[in-house]
DNA sequence: GCCGCCCGGATCGCATACAATCGCTGCGTT
DNA sequence: AACGCAGCGATTGTATGCGATCCGGGCGGC
């Protein structure tokens, strides 16, 4: 039953923010897909998952929506996102136009120890990928994710990070919602590729494998298939139990 | 003594949500400078402001803190943010890599609408021009901001629009804080340059204006005042009051 | 006289309590 | 039988209370 639990459920040892802590779960639970988009996250409920009161858990989900993965409804509640197809668009374009220029400034401004984490990272990928099934599916998602953050890092641009940190995560659940299957595990060489040009400080490269990556990942993803009716459209919205 | 009145004090023409209007009358008070940086925003005393609980101030001084406005220390309280030099630097690298994009998208993807609304906002800032004195100069720093966040609108994408929300923000504080009181009326002209190029759909034109405009501007701050030492900026931080 | 320590006030962190709102169910009416 | 409406349960919106934490000032020791 227990969605996720707080490392230190007595509260001493977490120290700092524990409604971050429930932020962080929850956002992993929703990019894992661990909560299907629509869910209703009724504010008694997360706090009871989390053994804190409603207004931790309020505070958690308030964060969530302003990163839109969440959609609070005023006095009807917090719902898990379920991003049309025009969104799903738009978080993509957003990343088109935001991620080359961060791959060149991670170009100019990385630090050989931020080139060796990406490195180190691309390793953790290259296991997932090694792995089949569902979960190993879901792992290769966010590992995915993690090399574009670990790339905004690297651009040594903490508002840019911010940024990403927001749009890979909207990716993530729009990969999960409109991806097929087959050829998600493409991505893991052209992010060698991408790193292969940091390293050699060639930007202008950087910047075209970025691109390429951004247009394989998005074409991979099936935005057509809800086109019905917009009554269609507005039943999606319901909860899907 | 007091900051800003809410339009409907009683509370009920504002219909949803009053955390909301909070938040946008302390943001614009901060990137008015109405509150000058590194002012502590006690959560009581902003509540005592709008007539609300420590609650819903609490809700929007965090809000702000998600738009870097404001920072929030654990068990301390909420300061009016006080951007150095290189945290200006990083607002700026950011809006040099989307802007141009957002203005690209634009080109596209602009309606009549915009376009006219574009050209209204021109004629309003051309008013806020002739006027002179401190209070002129806000105005105009305002109108300014206003101009690139109705051309993010343009693009069509929310969430590059919602970027730029807060970049607008943090550049408006930034100039503020460190920019020379004399050139910043040059960038009127430029605006109109770049509406003319998106009306001729001239992307590379809108591009380049917008690159040349942000140049303009980053150029008229003096971001090398505070370089005297480490110590200086630790200073930095606390209330100059 | 200077330094470190302890204590008090202020402020936040979090929980809980009360009020407002919404959607739903069941009844009465047409 | 179908529609409209009123009461009710559930859930959120908002306020307040209590304990925890931190900063600053006063006191004692060196």
């Amino acid at each position: 039953m227990s969605l996720a639990t707080i490392p230190d459920p007595d509260g001493r040892q977490t120290a700092d923010d524990r409604t971050q802590a429930i932020r962080d779960h929850l956002r992993d639970a929703i990019v894992d897909r661990r909560l299907a988009p629509g869910t209703k996250l009724t504010e008694t409920e997360v706090g009871a998952l989390f053994n804190v009161s409603r207004t931790m858990a309020r505070s958690a989900l308030q964060m969530l929506s302003f990163e839109g993965l969440v959609r609070i409804e005023r006095n009807r509640g917090a719902f898990v996102a379920n991003p049309d197809p025009g969104e799903a668009r738009q978080v993509f374009a957003a990343r088109r136009l935001v991620e080359p220029g961060i791959a060149a400034a991670a170009c100019a401004q990385a630090t050989p120890r931020d080139l060796a984490r990406l490195r180190a990272h691309l390793a953790d990928e290259r296991r997932h990928m090694d792995l089949r099934g569902p979960s190993a599916r879901r792992a290769e998602i966010k590992a995915s994710g993690e090399f574009h953050l670990l790339l905004a890092e690297a651009s040594g641009n903490q508002i840019l990070h911010r940024f990403m940190e927001e749009l890979i995560a909207r990716s993530s659940l729009v990969i999960a919602l409109y991806g097929r299957s087959g050829a998600s595990s493409c991505g893991h060489d052209e992010h060698g590729g991408i790193v292969d040009a940091l390293e050699r400080r060639d930007a202008a490269a950087a910047q075209a494998l970025v691109v390429r990556h951004i247009d394989h990942i998005e074409a991979d993803l099936d935005l057509d298939q809800g086109r019905t009716t917009s009554l269609k459209a507005a039943l999606s919205s319901l909860r899907p139990t």
